[in-house]
DNA sequence: TGTATTATGATTGCATATGATCGAAATTGA
DNA sequence: TCAATTTCGATCATATGCAATCATAATACA
């Protein structure tokens, strides 16, 4: 990530809310909070952004006060840089011209950067993703019916005919709370339902799952492992769960984390 | 590969994502590094792009806006005083709890402000609007199954089964391109389908249109000013216009345009 | 064909950017 | 007011990108 990029995604982060916090930019950029600092202070010298105690605002606030002030930010944090990896790599998988379905979450939502420099059909039921790609890409986006949870951040309806049955994909793409002998596990009813509308309409399912979701367990089973295609992950997944794939037939991925990303890997240890 | 060809791919990288890496370049022309610096120097030097350290960036947007930044503020500078006062009646029709449906296009694009103090139902084909409601209010917001089309920034499916047929309102809110004895016009053929859609689904059709789209003629015919159960307007309508209204006996409410906001009407009159 | 010119690619050294750490300052809550 | 927490600024080691140089390959021209 250079830093023009960074900045482009700091100032579309400080339009679109009304404050935005050091640490929300290091999510979305996946920089250090030293340089999301520097990149701050040197937007503030060019008024493109007033800098605040805490993080950024914009130069011109708006009237009125959004409800949201993170997405969904929260939620990440730790394995940020495994993340990335393991989604540049579900985006490595697709060329130009292919039709994918990219289900909502954290993870997928990652994907959203290798993304902006494919040519694809992406059907998704993430409002923010849909959004970034459309902003930033030049890809065509695709949404189905229904209502916007705010809290999860996807579209999903409580009819059969959303649209969704009307595209059919090379690839979905999605990520899951947890992933185990007895399959893929979510943790929230909406996501449950909004993957089951998704999951039979692509050729393959490919799962985005940083390592620590191995072992896992959650409430809701989503789906068995013999229904799964490829798991991407990263590269501290442990024998274990590799031969547990193996064993299922599922094809692994392993990403791979930049050095430079994996910094933060000194603290987890 | 020669110079010429590699400046091309370089200018058409650099103008379909927003910014390219050195390391992205080479793979695209196959070229060395230094080579790719040279270029993106030389390009430099002739205006055609932007060079940033570790690649290069777009020479037009120095920073980023939103997509629905440039179309809609085009249209918006003329007559956007009356367009707001007539959003503003429109919204002052809906009660919290009401159920709405408004079609995408500048004038119900003005909508969104003083919906933001609602707490309504709303099911809109623009995804501007449900973007501003879902970030800056705590309206209820459905969308219809689609793709999103970039130019007109509405969602528009090509199958029936877009599950706009599942939401039935009170009121419909649409913009139009003109109106007279005929009827309802509208320019964009796709904007006439998205509309079509729409439009049996909801108790009462309000039209929002200002002065200056009475008489206002365009090649495709929507509807029938029979259809139509209530126009707003500003205080510039000519009587000639209302009697014709009245005529088809379609209820016309006239807003008022604050005079603050008039400033713009010197120049036109 | 031989030579001159230019373009390209590799190497090296330099400049800059980045991230972690630590101490200072500010904010919060009691 | 004091203590605890958070945020900030400065410093330094490292990583990364960049410019300059030189050798080689491609091209133009006589």
């Amino acid at each position: 990530m250079h830093e023009s990029e960074r900045h482009r995604i700091i100032l579309s982060a400080v339009q679109e809310r009304p404050v935005v916090t050091v640490p929300d930019l290091c999510q979305l950029t996946g920089a250090s909070e030293a340089t999301i600092r520097r990149d701050i202070a040197q937007l503030h010298m060019q008024k493109k952004l007033r800098r605040v105690r805490g993080g950024a605002e914009a130069i011109a606030p708006p009237s009125f006060v959004g409800i949201n002030a993170r997405p969904f930010a929260l939620q990440e944090g730790i394995h940020a840089a495994e993340k990335r990896a393991i989604a540049k790599a579900a985006v490595d998988l697709c060329d130009d011209g292919d039709a994918i379905i990219v289900n909502g979450g954290t993870t997928t939502f990652q994907m959203v950067h290798p993304l902006t420099a494919k040519r694809l059909q992406v059907f998704t039921n993430s409002f923010p993703i849909a959004e970034h790609l459309l902003k930033h890409s030049r890809n065509t986006v695709l949404l189905p019916a229904g209502a916007i949870y705010r809290e999860q951040n996807i579209i999903l309806s409580p009819f059969d005919a959303d649209g969704s049955s009307h595209f059919y994909a090379r690839r979905m793409f999605m990520g899951c709370r947890g992933i185990g002998p007895l399959g893929l596990m979510e943790g929230d009813p909406l996501l449950v339902q909004a993957e089951q509308k998704l999951i039979g309409q692509a050729d393959e399912l490919v799962v985005l799952a940083d390592s620590s979701k191995f072992g896992q367990r959650s409430s809701l089973l989503l789906c068995p492992l013999a229904r799964i295609h490829t798991v991407i992950t990263d590269d501290r997944i442990d024998d274990r769960a590799a031969a547990m794939l193996e064993a299922a037939d599922v094809q692994l991925i392993v990403a791979e984390v930049p050095a430079a990303d994996r910094k933060t890997r000194a603290q987890e240890d």
